[in-house]
DNA sequence: TTATAAAAGGACAGCAGGGTCCTTTTATGA
DNA sequence: TCATAAAAGGACCCTGCTGTCCTTTTATAA
């Protein structure tokens, strides 16, 4: 399971997405608001993201943030990396220190499926995918439907 | 992933399988030991188990940790619910409150299946399978071979 | 050039999970 | 019957993640 702290990244850098697809920026507050995430913590986390150059921003009257030319396909992956780290992708699920092929827990075969299956989907997906689906209307990005 | 708590308690519930095999009843100053867990932690995690009967235990001399004639095949899935409850089963990866088949979030139809992979693995995995495991050598308990 | 709107940043508060310590209860073997 | 070995239980501490608040910096529009 992914730390709120990425989730709330991942929401936040999704509605970012679909506002620059309408050629808006969005701040804080207003994106803390759509994700429904607290929004002084919502402006952390929009902190560590641009810090690490995976969204950009611009200060003062206008500004907001947004993803820059180099800032295409974003996969969840980096996302998680920055935010969380990426232990969950190696960990034993049993919680042994050295726990490998060659000296498994006995659960490695079958925990290993599992982590595996789900690391190729945070790098397959990015924030531009997922983004899509919403604007296709096939998913959406809060509880309650505007 | 399971919470470390979970995680000891599983590996302790095996160390302690493994040992009632052998007709004897480990305390928790052995257990924690072989298990590489804190001592008095996994004291706390013991007392949860028996609580929830899902483990036997006997005070005063000669005591200790067993598993009695009800207690066979004990999935991984009652422990994990027993120790950190079964949110890790329903919850959305996305962290939406309410994410379900007909108001789906963007990662549901993917998530689901990883997330529903690893409850099929904890429910068809038990103490006693694992155990088996380590009992002919498949696999491992801890780090240092002994 | 100045008021204002926005992000950046630092300090700190709250809380749950992880972990310890000490006391109480219970059983048993000498 | 009593010393001892063991689990049970309660109170507490610590750390990291979650979250808030206030100040500083920066850009822009008037």
């Amino acid at each position: 399971m992914l730390a709120k702290s990425t989730e709330y990244a991942i929401r936040a850098l999704v509605y970012v997405q679909l506002k620059n697809w309408e050629g808006k920026r969005p701040g804080v507050v207003e994106i803390a608001r759509e994700i429904e995430a607290p929004e002084a913590f919502s402006a952390k986390i929009l902190q560590t993201l641009t810090r690490h150059q995976l969204l950009d921003s611009a200060k003062g009257r206008g500004g907001g943030f947004f993803f820059n030319d180099e800032q295409t396909e974003l996969s969840l992956y980096k996302i998680i990396h920055v935010m969380e780290g990426d232990g969950c992708f190696h960990r034993c699920g049993f919680g042994l220190k050295s726990c490998n092929n060659e000296n498994p827990c006995p659960l490695h075969e079958q925990y290993k499926v599992v982590r595996d299956s789900f690391y190729d989907i945070v790098r397959k997906e990015t924030i531009q995918s997922l983004s899509e689906k919403i604007k296709k209307g096939e998913a959406v990005l809060k509880r309650s439907i505007t």
